[in-house]
DNA sequence: GTACCTGCAAATGTTTTGCAGTACG
DNA sequence: CGTACTGCAAAACATTTGCAGGTAC
């Protein structure tokens, strides 16, 4: 659920927010989690997250880093993707965007994020038409890339790209 | 990756014809295992599925449950998805009708399957655009029943409904 | 001062694996 | 008959939890 925090504000900031709402305290190892977290644009596992954030402060641990990121998705501010690893991957994207869908690339495994209005409203349509209302849409596409069959190169191949602003 | 097997089989017989062509042993195990996982449209857990396995045959063993939930997913006849619960389930509908999505209600859990092929159609679109050629598509929505909140009942509670025919 | 939070380590739940014995073809 | 397959139990993981001590407010 996402709480009546300021949503023009940094996903980090209204994590912060969040917790002062929620009179929850402001331990040192929850602002290093969440500077993390949210301090690109890649989506990470529990586990890289804990080694980032300990390289940051030591003090943190495991327990603390599954803790925060519970309380991140259920602050909408961190939403958690199956992408068919082993374990999932969190989405630090997802506040600002919370549309998109993901490309993962059959050849090289990177991820790519986009979005498409149109996608939207035909699944508005579909979930109406079987007597539902969308909540929560989540779409992978897995998929090869064209330049790198071609080329042998895949030029999205550097890092998760932001989705396209909506027609 | 899909066998070369005749695809107007029954993903039971296309599974047995799959063993044969590789030379894999029929064993009893992989028999039972294979009849009770097509035994219907439900989704099922890999422990759901040894339960119910072993009921008709006890020598049924849980890790010869997880190998032969691999071998069904690696021929293409099962599919793993993801619908927020604790572990997995599987699919035993997608060798038939390969793009549905799911439903899965908010409120009661239950998992309904769909189909619309003008979301197929810009999936596609979409992808190309970004320069992919899509291989798997992975549609969920997260809805509520609209009956439900209406009338305190779910029409579709009783099990996974099968897809619509294309329009 | 006192909840609330944290780290630790043990518990949990799921899936995988090594190995000695079994049985399919 | 040989080799692939199986069951068992242990191992491997990912995640959660109980509790004693620490700390934000």
């Amino acid at each position: 659920m996402t709480s009546p925090v300021d949503s023009s504000m940094t996903p980090q900031a209204r994590a912060y927010e969040t917790m002062r709402t929620q009179g929850l305290r402001f331990t040192s190892q929850r602002k290093t989690i969440t500077e993390v977290a949210f301090g690109n644009r890649e989506h990470f596992s529990a586990e890289s997250l804990l080694a980032r954030s300990r390289r940051r402060n030591p003090k943190v641990s495991r327990a603390t880093v599954y803790r925060t990121l519970a309380f991140l998705v259920r602050a909408g501010l961190l939403r958690q993707v199956d992408l068919g690893q082993s374990s999932p991957l969190y989405d630090p994207n997802f506040a600002e965007h919370p549309r998109h869908g993901h490309f993962v690339c059959v050849d090289c495994r990177k991820i790519i994020e986009f979005h498409d209005h149109c996608l939207d409203v035909r699944e508005s349509i579909v979930t109406k038409d079987h007597g539902f209302s969308p909540r929560r849409v989540s779409l992978q596409i897995e998929a090869t890339c064209d330049a790198l069959r071609e080329k042998g190169t895949c030029p999205q191949s550097t890092r998760a790209v932001r989705p396209r602003p909506k027609k």
